[in-house]
DNA sequence: CGATCCCGCCAAACG
DNA sequence: CGTTTGGCGGGATCG
């Protein structure tokens, strides 16, 4: 059974007579396919400094196929400098596609990242709207506010195993609360959308349908994030991400395509600076840390495939891992196991109090006191970014938020937690609205 | 060798 | 029906 899939087979068969797809370099490489090298700005990219190092000329290195030159991340730091200009703000797929080169395909995934956090919104079909980094902040929030409702709905549940349990899954944003930033996202995203009142004559249609949407890459993006926003210790492991983002049910080969889908999202993020690779200290275990505010990329002018000389540390991937620099606590020495905030129905309040009030980090909360609310760069190089009216890190603060356990009674009692979220998590993506 | 993740087939979801 | 959107997983690359 298991629907799904089972088809495809497909079996690639990279035979695919190359034909007339590429448009443009007709190289026919010695390693497979190697359609084209090209890319580099098409139309007139902006050009600032450019030049400046040496030869101008691009990708004149033939090097064989790399696959850096394509990744998502890339394409993704590529795609924000052409359109993270003031004027622009509306955007065609297609455009997009041929401006920078790549498939269509490609296009998709990016955009599709880019709306969960905030930076876009569908208009319509082949059309999309440009919000800029400004909308992370309130993307932000609304997820937060979101993963913090959901959580205290079903946190504290006895045994509870198997999944299917006709849960009250919350849903949908409030729209419309306040009204002081015209918030970004609006229909589509989120889950859920039972049919009150149907349309006429609609028999037996459960809603069996959706289920491409409970497995969309903006979905996953989302609840990655959420992730990040509600968890201490802010690193994670695409491997344990994935174990939690998932049921318990692990079926390995459904692993390892979420954990794909992980890869290509976390290449996205950290493009866009959300996220940061780093190396779990002692575990060689390479994982992700939230960093909070979008940045674009300091250095304007696309970045195309550099060439094997002055790698200038990519955003990740490439060296330059730092050796984790997890805050200056002793705490769980045991293990990493991402393990999620929410103790005392108190804490949660006070976060809904937090953000419902808006701005003014400046209120202190009862016993626990914002320890480290500063968290600053490990003094790596200065980077200067001036953000306008930069929208805080009501985020760090969060984070440094939960008091911290010393007692590891408590510690352990958290993995309970772990496992009453893998259940609500399960049914939050796996929706069985009755 | 295992971790990473690009490519693009091909099927749902819309017109 | 043609298109647009986008799961999904083979298998090439990277480290």
């Amino acid at each position: 059974m298991d629907a799904a899939s089972a088809s495809s087979s497909a079996a690639a068969g990279p035979s695919s007579s190359s034909g007339a797809e590429p448009p443009a370099a007709a190289a026919v490489q010695p390693p497979k396919v190697a359609p084209l090298v090209q890319l580099q700005a098409p139309q007139q990219l902006q050009r600032g400094a450019a030049a400046a190092s040496g030869s101008g000329g691009v990708g004149c290195r033939h090097h064989a196929y790399s696959r850096k030159q394509k990744s998502l991340g890339l394409l993704c730091s590529n795609f924000v400098a052409l359109y993270d200009r003031e004027d622009v703000e509306t955007i065609g797929l297609d455009d997009a596609a041929k401006r920078l080169g790549v498939e269509r395909r490609r296009i998709y995934d990016i955009v599709n990242v880019l709306e969960s956090v905030g930076i876009l919104v569908r208009r319509a079909k082949n059309r999309y709207t440009w919000l800029g980094f400004e909308g992370v902040p309130a993307a932000m929030k609304e997820l937060k506010e979101r993963a913090l409702r959901e959580m205290s709905g079903s946190a504290v549940l006895p045994p509870m195993e198997e999944s299917s349990t006709a849960n009250l899954s919350d849903d949908e944003d409030d729209e419309k609360l306040g009204d002081a930033d015209e918030d970004a996202d609006s229909e589509k995203l989120s889950q859920s959308m039972d049919n009150t009142s149907d349309k006429p004559d609609a028999p037996s249609c459960r809603l069996r349908s959706d289920h491409r949407k409970e497995k969309s890459l903006g979905l996953l993006t989302q609840n990655f994030v959420k992730l990040f926003l509600t968890m201490e210790v802010e690193t994670v492991s695409l491997d344990e991400a994935a174990r939690l983002l998932l049921g318990e049910g692990h079926a390995e080969s459904n692993m390892r395509t979420k954990v794909r889908r992980l890869y290509d999202i976390a290449n996205v993020l950290s493009s866009l600076n959300l996220i940061e690779k780093i190396q779990q200290a002692d575990t060689r275990k390479p994982a992700f840390r939230w960093l909070g505010q979008a940045k674009r990329k300091q250095e304007n002018d696309f970045m195309v495939a550099q060439p094997p000389a002055r790698p200038s540390k990519r955003a990740f991937g490439t060296d330059l891992t730092n050796i984790d620099n997890k805050r200056g606590r002793f705490d769980s020495t045991t293990e990493n196991k991402p393990k999620l905030m929410l103790g005392a129905g108190n804490i949660v309040k006070s976060f809904e109090r937090q953000l419902g009030q808006g701005n003014k980090n400046d209120f202190v909360y009862g016993p626990f006191h914002p320890a480290v609310a500063k968290k600053q760069e490990t003094g790596d190089h200065a980077v200067k970014q001036q953000e306008r009216k930069s929208i805080e890190d009501w985020e760090n603060l969060a984070v440094s938020f939960r008091p911290q356990y010393q007692n590891q009674a408590l510690n352990d009692l958290f993995g309970h937690y772990v496992e009453a979220w893998k259940s609500w998590y399960l049914d939050l993506t796996r929706e069985t609205s009755s």
